[in-house]
DNA sequence: GTTCATGCAAATTGTTTGCACTAAT
DNA sequence: ATTAGTGCAAACAATTTGCATGAAC
């Protein structure tokens, strides 16, 4: 599932350069949701030359082409992952931070029939639970 | 259920201000949802000299107060409401920008028990569903 | 050889803050 | 009188952009 960074980006008919290499490669192996500047620093252990303004314009590209997806959380900048899973949403630690992914068919199938209720066609939904450890 | 600007604000204890009414006025009778610099054009036609740094700070302390949601939506600024309304979501016409609210008590209730599976207690979640317009 | 991508620094956008002043209590 | 709230301008953080150089095709 997890296909080679440069064949990736070469399917979506960008160039493949250095620096979008080393970002894809970082992101693709990252188990948390980092943002911009996370991906900048981890991203330039591979491509020391690698600027933030790249790395923003990189993400842009590979959310335009469907490779990236961009998490606008609640407060502070976007985070980002790779669009190889199955569509999915997420729990947010308040305490810790955390982020978890589940999925809920069922959810989803409410969610195209409200739309539907109002005349509407979902293109994409955001849903985030925001949540406390049970004590 | 929509009370009188001053009085909601004499109830969470903080002062009554010429600008604080002007501003809460204006977002109680907003059909829409504003975003900040809106929200200080509509006001000022009621005090001109309020500004948008006192709109921010009273943004958020009714925030904080629980009088009014700030909703963060995909792009741009940040939308407000009055919270006078019982708990709803957010449909987004991606086209129009139109913003219409739902409610889904099944909807709530999968997710209380998909983050209690997790053991989680959900303080407060989002929802949108960005949509266009059946053809 | 063209065209696209990059680095850098400067620009933008949305929001916050320090400070001296004014108004609500 | 005391304390909280305000306007203004400057400070900020996240992100974007113009431009000259450099690398991919």
């Amino acid at each position: 599932m997890k296909q080679d960074p440069a064949q990736a980006l070469r399917d979506t008919g960008v160039r493949v350069t250095r620096q979008r290499e080393a970002l894809l490669k970082v992101l693709t192996e990252a188990e948390d949701h980092p943002d911009a500047a996370e991906l900048h620093r981890r991203a330039r252990t591979l491509d020391d030359s690698l600027s933030l303004a790249t790395v923003y314009r990189t993400l842009s590209v590979l959310e335009r082409e469907g490779v990236v997806l961009r998490l606008a959380l609640e407060n502070g900048g976007a985070r980002y992952e790779v669009a190889d899973a199955p569509h999915h949403d997420h729990i947010v630690d308040l305490d810790s931070g955390q982020i978890t992914e589940f999925r809920s068919e069922k959810i989803e199938q409410l969610q195209r029939e409200i739309a539907a209720e109002l005349g509407y066609d979902i293109v994409h939904h955001r849903m985030e639970l925001y949540c406390r450890k049970k004590t």
